[in-house]
RNA sequence: GGUGGCGUAGUUCAGUUGGUUAGAAUGCCGGCCUGUCACGCCGGAGGUCGCGAGUUCGAGUCUCGUCGUCACCGCCA
């Protein structure tokens, strides 16, 4: 026994008794003849003391003491003479009569405290020491407070929690896979999972009725704030149901994990149609903590021989509450902003309802006080507000004004941290056009179901067929999605056909999945939630890399442990494989 | 693949129009100090200005390239 109590837990009404206690030292104070050690666990801080009646033994081992040493102390619980009420311990002090060097520690390169004063390479690089923070370590905390938190509704739920392998088959379908090569089955590789997809839906083959995995998926794509190569979700899948069935369970484990993680009841949890949700809010995440939607304002703005809009395909405007005062300065920040490639606007037009009642537009010269009266009827525009407007190719421009909107709600302060705004945002088209390849692609995967009244479209319209696919997003974040599956291998091999696979090809990549729809497919439906995606949420962060104890970083290296790296010929040979790595030109 | 920001002491940053010996805070080391808790006071050490080329009498500062890192677009069924 290192401890007999930890660093958190020690109170008045432990005076007088010894104890030990184990822990790094925070700091050291030291006052002359007195000495002043924090020393800190997990569960908190305890204050030690030492004075001039302390042993020569201590007193030379005292000396010695640095940042992060670990150290082992028995001595007196008592009253301290002047106390902290900033911390839990602070009104007792340990008075040490045992002092032990368990572990020295260098010089650590940040300074472990709440507000260290790494960046974030630094804290990357060491993040074993970053993880001794208490901000980062109560993110991992609240982590694993929410995977418990999931599996106690989903086991009460008769989910069964059913593990599936990491060492799969590449799809072509869907993200990049990340590969494995097998030395057994020479020039063979395996795949990891860009999700449990098929297995899931084999478990409803099997009966199983209902799954659920907290689990690791893998997908080589490039990486933002909030997507890793490596990140966890939350699978299910559920037999017997239709939509409804997996929006109301979902629906009760959100709520649940707010109520028992957050103390938040939410009551509130809409369905928004996909077609809605671009049309007002230019995206398939909206952010629904604040209004500001996307009005059209085509029909009105046309034909006054401002050449601009009249030859838009669409021209949309949002309303900035408060705005109007805005200055030059301001607007053409504004203007450079959606002017930026990554919004892909041409120009911004403004129109300010003054207080007077007039309006002040960057068009006068076309449009009269009437005109711009009617453009702020649209958009809900009163005195005070700002209208802006952007005209152009009607998606990219929906796509603009969205971004246009969050970053307006951003500046103006709408998106609170502690507002949570769920809904499901439900009909997404089942296939999506690309251009490059000039064939269609399912949005959410080859194995979702069209909505049977929308069927009869597969073969004329079959961009316009909606799915049974299902969104779960709060605050504008993506955090899950589903879909109701196809059980009927007719249906599914028209899908395949559709998306351009041959019989044989769709044979070869998914025959293992039609041959057990052969046997007796329940009708089934399933969903995944992005868990780091959801922790930061909770947490109130942006990154998902801070809810995660060791990320990789925007490149996929994990900037610790240094990989990926290079590994030796013989391993190479043994795995029957020779690089081809294109040299650098220069 | 693309766009942009950043890179200066262990760390976080400042560094003017290109001009003498590159600064601050914090951390670190030494000294003093018996009630501190971001202890205080005094002193000290610490720099390949990411790397490479170029412009210039002269580059931390300007240009180009490159590497690292972050954010975003493409991409992510």
């Amino acid at each position: 026994m290192y401890r007999t109590h930890t660093c958190g837990e020690l109170r008045l009404e432990n005076q007088g008794n010894e104890v030990t206690l184990a822990g790094w030292v925070q700091r050291k104070r030291e006052l002359g003849g007195m000495t002043f050690v924090d020393l800190r666990d997990r569960y908190g801080i305890t204050q030690l003391v030492f004075d001039e009646n302390s042993s020569d033994a201590i007193t030379s081992q005292l000396k010695k003491l640095g940042r992060e040493f670990v150290i082992q102390a028995t001595g007196l619980v008592r009253e301290r003479s002047s106390k902290n009420k900033n911390i839990a311990t602070g009104e007792i002090e340990i008075d040490v009569k045992e002092l032990k060097v368990l572990s020295p520690s260098v010089v650590p390169p940040f300074t472990i405290e709440d507000e260290s004063d790494g960046g974030d390479d630094i804290r990357m690089k060491y993040r074993y020491l970053d993880l001794r923070r208490t901000p980062v370590r109560e993110n991992l905390i609240l982590r694993a407070q929410m995977a418990h938190a999931v599996r106690s509704y989903l086991n009460e739920q008769d989910f069964i929690e059913t593990e599936t392998p990491v060492l799969i088959k590449s799809t072509p379908e869907g993200a990049r896979d990340f590969v494995v090569p097998s030395r057994m089955n020479e020039g063979e590789f395996y795949a990891l999972p860009q999700s449990p997809q098929q297995f899931k839906q084999l478990l409803m083959v099997a009966g199983f009725d209902r799954y659920y995995q907290i689990v690791k998926c893998f997908r080589d794509e490039d990486l933002r704030a909030d997507r890793q190569p490596e990140f966890t979700q939350i699978d299910c899948e559920m037999a017997f149901v239709e939509q409804e069935d997996v929006l109301s369970t979902f629906e009760g484990l959100t709520k649940y994990l707010f109520k028992a993680v957050k103390n938040v009841e939410i009551t509130d949890f809409p369905r928004m149609p996909y077609s809605e949700a671009i049309a007002n809010y230019g995206s398939d995440k909206p952010d629904t903590r604040f209004e500001m939607l996307i009005k059209d304002i085509s029909e009105v703005v046309k034909g006054k021989d401002f050449k601009v809009f009249d030859d838009a395909e669409f021209i949309g405007a949002i309303s900035a509450e408060g705005c109007a005062n805005y200055t030059r300065k301001q607007l053409d920040a504004l203007t450079n902003w959606v002017k930026r490639p990554q919004v892909g606007a041409k120009g911004l037009v403004y129109v300010k309802c003054n207080e007077d009642g007039s309006y002040k537009s960057s068009v006068d010269k076309f449009y009269s006080q009437e005109d711009l009266q009617q453009w702020a009827s649209i958009c809900n525009a009163k005195a005070g507000d700002l209208i802006l407007v952007l005209s152009g190719d009607k998606s990219a421009m929906l796509y603009a004004l969205g971004a246009l909107r969050l970053e307006m709600g951003k500046q103006l302060g709408l998106m609170d941290k502690n507002t949570f705004k769920p809904l499901w945002v439900v009909d997404f088209p089942l296939l999506e056009w690309d251009e490059e390849s000039q064939r269609h692609y399912a949005m959410h995967h080859p194995f979702t179901s069209p909505k049977a009244e929308d069927i009869h479209l597969l073969d004329s319209e079959p961009g316009n067929v909606r799915a049974n696919a299902y969104d779960l997003v709060i605050n504008g974040v993506e955090i899950g999605g589903g879909s109701v599956r196809i059980f009927d291998s007719e249906l599914q091999a028209k899908m395949f056909s559709l998306l351009g696979f041959t019989k044989e090809e769709a044979e070869a990549q998914f025959g293992f999945l039609m041959n057990a729809f052969k046997y007796g497919a329940p009708p089934h439906a399933g969903i995944a939630f992005g868990f780091d995606r959801l922790v930061s949420l909770f947490a109130g962060l942006d990154s998902i890399r801070d809810v995660i104890a060791f990320p990789k970083n925007n490149a996929g290296r994990d900037v610790m442990i240094d990989s990926p790296s290079p590994i030796a010929i013989e391993q190479l040979d043994e795995l029957s494989l020779k690089l081809n790595v294109k040299p650098q030109d220069n």
